[in-house]
DNA sequence: CTGAATTTTCAAAACTTATTGAAAAATTCT
DNA sequence: AGAATTTTTCAATAAGTTTTGAAAATTCAG
């Protein structure tokens, strides 16, 4: 396969994965678009190898930025901006759970908390399921919270060497 | 709080949860929704108890069965079919790890392994850091696949129990 | 077998989310 | 400072997804 059409068709499929994890196509296809450049690209690059407009690019390539997936580069003598991508795998991954645990997880076990005090009769056998329920999912989630901490604040061999064993 | 407010505020964060991770609302608020109900329910009850219509909930109760999260209940003398979920949440997230395993994880696999060799000059810096982003993704999938592979067999008590010890 | 009850399907409509592109703002050069 | 270039914004529009509801299919009791 010539490398164009690989790099397109990790491209589209990145950006199909995404949209199965609440992720933006474009989004992804930016991301997917700079993990494989060996140089920055600037925006009319990026629009241009897409197909996509400019605003689109400026859009995604700023919440990119946000999940500090991306950084701006400045290249001298260069008037344009240029981009790239954090490239380690690992690195993106422990960053993506960062943020999705501090913009999902977190919110979600402080409403747990909220939620598990309602009225009435304990031996009720709704309030009992409703209680039940959310006990356990506020304990996996505390549990997850815990175990998720550890795992990106890890360095990868320390994770990776520590897993082969564990998981044997 | 009252248990009726309570229940609807779960069901309704459920489904906002479910939305950022790639699911559809109205079947993240189905599903909440048996979860915390303490008998099975009807298609009609859960019309009822989420203003959805008819055609809706078949279409998400018949997916959450393909995901194996809900089972059809007979219930003897009854005509119509009821519906409970499963609510030990360990088994709930094993299931999705599984499901999304097979549907996700293992396609993408498939399709990085195609990737891998593209024609042309290792030596190449755009070759080099394509093959290169493409088999770190590779080997960061796999090593999350075997991972996740043992942690979907594993018992709860037992996981939880070394997880405690290993990230001490 | 008949007919009532229930479930399933799916085209059309409603709703949600993403994208465009041109105008405004900001930046940088001379 | 003024002009040229680049980036950002955002209202309008397009694209994509979900929901409805009525018709068709299925199931079941008598």
């Amino acid at each position: 396969m010539k490398l164009a059409e690989a790099k397109q068709q990790f491209i589209a499929s990145w950006g199909a994965f995404g949209t199965h994890w609440g992720i933006n196509r474009t989004m992804a296809q930016v991301h997917a678009l700079l993990m494989i450049s060996a140089d920055p690209l600037s925006q009319d690059d990026m629009m241009q190898a897409l197909s996509i407009s400019r605003g689109n690019v400026n859009m995604n390539i700023r919440e990119l930025i946000d999940w500090r997936l991306v950084d701006r580069v400045i290249i001298p003598g260069e008037r344009k901006e240029y981009f790239t991508a954090e490239k380690d795998i690992w690195k993106v991954a422990t960053q993506i759970i960062r943020e999705r645990k501090k913009r999902e997880l977190d919110p979600m076990l402080k409403l747990l908390d909220q939620l598990q005090d309602v009225e009435g009769d304990k031996k009720d056998k709704n309030v009992k399921q409703f209680t039940d329920t959310i006990g356990g999912i506020k304990r996996f989630g505390q549990q997850a919270d815990k175990m998720l901490d550890v795992l990106v604040k890890a360095d990868e061999n320390w994770f990776v060497g520590s897993l082969v064993k564990f998981f044997k």
